[in-house]
DNA sequence: TGACGAAATGTAATCGATTACCTAATTTAG
DNA sequence: CTAAATTAGGTAATCGATTACATTTCGTCA
C-alpha cells in the first residue's frame, strides 16, 4: 500500500556473445552431431527419425549411417518438451497390490505398448502422487491422458471437480457414480447387477440374514456393489432381516476385523458378501480362526475372481470381472479421446463389459436356525 | 560406392523474422507471463521458484503474488529437459503382482517421496519396457537412477553387460550373483543362509527327501535360494536322498504343475521348499487337490512371508524378508550414488538385511516311510 | 567521499528436437 | 519450351526454465 518500489530498468543490451560452454557433465550426441556427420541440416535429421516422406533415399541412408555410427538416440526429454506431449498415460488406482488391479494393468500395459504409450502408475494407497502432483501432471502434460480406477480418495474427486476444465482426457475405469463424473468416458461391468446376482445366489440358498463388508466410505469402486446388494435384499421382501453393512477397508486385516464384528453380533448373519476377494480372504481367515466353518456355518462371496479365489480353501464363490479386458478397453478409450477430443457437449456412453458369477465351495445352504450355536 | 551426390548448400540466410506464432493449442502460463505481471525478469522468477537466496523479500513477494494470480506451475518437461535430470527413479522388477514386491514398493515410494523423487515401475513380466527402452532411459536420463529387483530376464544382464559404461547409478535389490554384477551396490537378505535355515528346519523334522521348486532358470531372485537349499541338503550327509529341483515359474499355475510332477514321482518327496510364497500357494493347492494332506503327507515351506502366508490354510511356514526395508534402503543407496557418484575402482559392500524363519502349520514331522501311500 | 565488495537483477544463451517458412531444384502440364 | 506444381532440404524460431555473465545498486570502510 505504501511506496511500492519501482523496478529499475535499463540494463544496456550487450553485444551478442559467442556460444557459451555447456554446463552439462556428459554432453550427449544430438541431432546436430548427426547432421554434421551426415552433411545435412538438423531439420533433415529430425525428418529422418520421424519418417517424414520428404527425404530422398540417399539422404535418408546417409543420415541413418551417421545415426548408427554415433549410436544416436533422440532425447525424449527434449522431444516431449518440444512436442508438448509425452506419450505417457497416467493410471491412478487404489492398490496395485490387489491382484485384480495387477490383471487390469496387464491389459493396460499390453494395449498401451501396442499404441506407443508408456504407463505411469500412481497407487493412491502407496501414495506415490499427491492430488497436486497429478494436477500438475495434467496441466504440464507429463501425461497425455489419465485413467482412474476406483479411487475416490484421496484425490479422485478433487481432480475431477470444479477446477479449470482441461482438455486432458480422463477415463474412469469403474462406475461414474456421481453426476460430475458422468461427463467422463468409463469402462466397467454392471456392478449393481453383479452384486445383485451374488446376493440373490445367497438368498436362493436360503440365507435371510446377509451382511456386506464394504470398502472404504465413499469409494467409487465398491459403492455400486453395496447398492446392488441392498437392492437385492430389499427385493427379496419382508422375510429378510435388515442388511448389515460394515467397512472392511478392502484389505485382509480390516476385513478380518469386520468379520469378527459380524460374528459377534447377537443375530449373526449366515452369509457375508464381500466387496472384493481380498476382503473375502481376510474374512475367511477370521471366520475359520473363530471356529466357524465355511460354508456350513457361514457362506462367503467375494468379488473380482482374482487368482487366489480358486486356490484358497474353501475355494471362493465370487464375481468374475474381465480384468485384462477392462484394462485394454480403458486404454482404447483414452486413446480415442487423445486422438480426437470429444466435444464437451454430449455425455459419453459407459462401456459395459460382462461379468459372471462363479460358484465354488464357499457358499452353501443356510444353516437351519435351530442348529446355530 | 558410385557417384555419391554432393548435398547442395547455399540457402541464403534471411532477415531475422518476428516472433513466430506458437503452434501449441493451449499456451500455458510460463515464467515469462509471471515475470511480466510482476515486473521482473524471467531469471528472477526462476530464482524465486527455486528458492535462490539472491532475491529481495519485496521482489520475492511480488513474484509470489503473480504466481498465485496466474496459478502458475513450472513446466516439469521444460525443467527436466534443461536440468538434464528428472528426479525419477526407475524400478525394474519381475512382477508387481507379487505381494512381496508390492511391499517392497511401498518402501520405495515412501523413501523416494521423502527425497523428492518420483518412481517409474517397469514390470518385466508385464513387459512394460524393453531392454532398449531402458537403455534409452538411462542415456537420456529420463530416470536419474535405476533399481533392479531380481530380474535376470528379459534384460537385466543385457543392460548391465558390457555396453558403454554410463554414469547412471544402478542398485541391485537382490543378490548380485554374477561377477559383472558385483560392481553395483546391492541390498538383500542372505538368501543362501535363509534357504539353508528353511531346509534345515525340514531336515530337523526328519525329512530326507526334499524337493525345491525354483523360479525360472537363471533368475537372479532365486538362484541363491536354490544354492542354499543344495548346501543344506549336502551338509546333512549321506542319509539324504538327492535333492530334486523343478522349475515353477514363480506363479501359482506353474508351481501347481511342478508340484504335481513331484507328487507323481516314484520316490515322492515328503517336503517341498518353494522359491517364494506364490509358488507355495500354487503347490499347496495342487497337493490338496491331489488328495494329500499338509503337513501330514507333505510339508511345505515358502519364502517371503507375504500377506497371504499367514491366512492361507494351512498357514505357511516361510522365510520373512523385511520387504519394506529393502525398498527403503535401495532408494537410500541409489540416492547416495546419484548425489555423489562412486569412483569406479572399488567394489561396493552389499547391504545385508535380516531375515527370519517363521514356522507355521505347513511343516510337520516326516511321515514314516511305511505309511506313505 | 570514494573505492570496493556484496547483493539484487537483468540479458540472453542454452538444453535438443521440431517445424514454420523459405529457397532451390526438378518435374509436370499445357 | 515456359509456367506452375511438386519435391528436397535448409534456416532459424520455438518450446519454458535455468543460469553464466553483465550490470546496477547499495552499504561499508578507510
Amino acid at each position: 500500500m505504501a511506496s511500492q518500489k519501482i523496478p529499475k530498468t535499463g540494463n544496456a543490451p550487450q553485444e551478442p556473445r559467442k556460444r557459451r560452454a555447456s554446463n552439462r557433465e556428459t554432453p550427449s550426441v544430438s541431432t546436430r552431431d548427426v547432421a554434421q556427420l551426415a552433411g545435412v541440416s538438423t531439420a533433415s535429421v529430425s525428418r529422418c527419425i520421424n519418417n517424414s516422406n520428404k527425404l530422398s533415399i540417399q539422404t535418408r541412408e546417409r543420415i541413418m549411417a551417421a545415426i548408427k555410427k554415433l549410436s544416436y538416440t533422440p532425447n525424449p526429454l527434449a522431444r516431449d518438451f518440444r512436442r508438448g506431449r509425452t506419450n505417457m498415460l497416467l493410471v491412478v488406482l487404489p492398490s496395485i497390490g490387489d491382484p485384480f488391479f495387477t490383471d487390469v494393468m496387464r491389459g493396460v500395459h499390453e494395449e498401451a505398448r501396442k499404441r506407443g504409450y508408456g504407463v505411469i502408475i500412481s497407487d493412491t494407497q502407496l501414495n506415490s502422487l499427491t492430488a497436486n502432483e497429478v494436477e500438475t501432471m495434467l496441466i504440464s502434460r507429463q501425461a497425455d491422458g489419465i485413467i482412474l480406477f476406483g479411487t475416490a480418495s484421496p484425490f479422485g474427486n478433487e481432480i475431477l471437480g470444479t477446477r479449470s476444465r482441461r482438455a486432458i482426457p480422463i477415463v474412469i475405469g469403474c462406475e461414474a457414480i456421481t453426476p460430475e463424473l458422468a461427463q467422463y468416458a468409463s469402462v466397467h461391468i454392471d456392478n449393481i447387477q453383479a452384486a445383485r446376482e451374488a446376493t440373490n445366489h445367497l438368498i436362493g440358498l436360503g440365507h435371510r440374514n446377509i451382511a456386506f463388508i464394504a470398502g472404504v466410505p465413499g469409494s467409487l469402486l465398491t459403492a455400486d456393489r453395496e447398492k446392488g446388494f441392498r437392492l437385492a435384499v430389499d427385493a427379496a421382501g419382508v422375510r429378510m432381516d435388515q442388511p448389515v453393512v460394515v467397512d472392511g477397508g478392502l484389505n485382509i486385516e480390516g476385513a478380518g476385523q469386520a468379520a469378527r464384528r459380524l460374528l459377534a453380533m447377537k443375530s449373526r448373519p449366515t452369509a457375508i458378501f464381500c466387496a472384493n476377494d481380498e476382503t473375502a480372504i481376510g474374512a475367511a481367515h477370521a471366520i475359520i480362526e473363530s471356529g466357524f466353518r465355511i460354508p456350513e456355518d457361514m457362506s462367503l462371496v467375494g468379488f473380482d475372481d482374482t487368482r487366489y479365489a480358486g486356490v484358497m480353501r474353501p475355494a471362493l464363490t465370487t464375481i468374475r470381472q474381465p480384468a485384462e479386458e477392462i484394462g485394454v478397453r480403458s486404454v482404447q478409450s483414452i486413446c480415442r479421446e487423445i486422438e480426437n477430443p470429444r466435444k464437451k457437449a454430449h455425455m459419453p456412453v459407459p462401456e459395459i463389459v460382462p461379468h459372471q458369477l462363479i460358484v465354488r465351495e464357499s457358499t452353501g445352504p443356510a444353516p437351519a436356525a435351530k442348529s446355530r450355536r
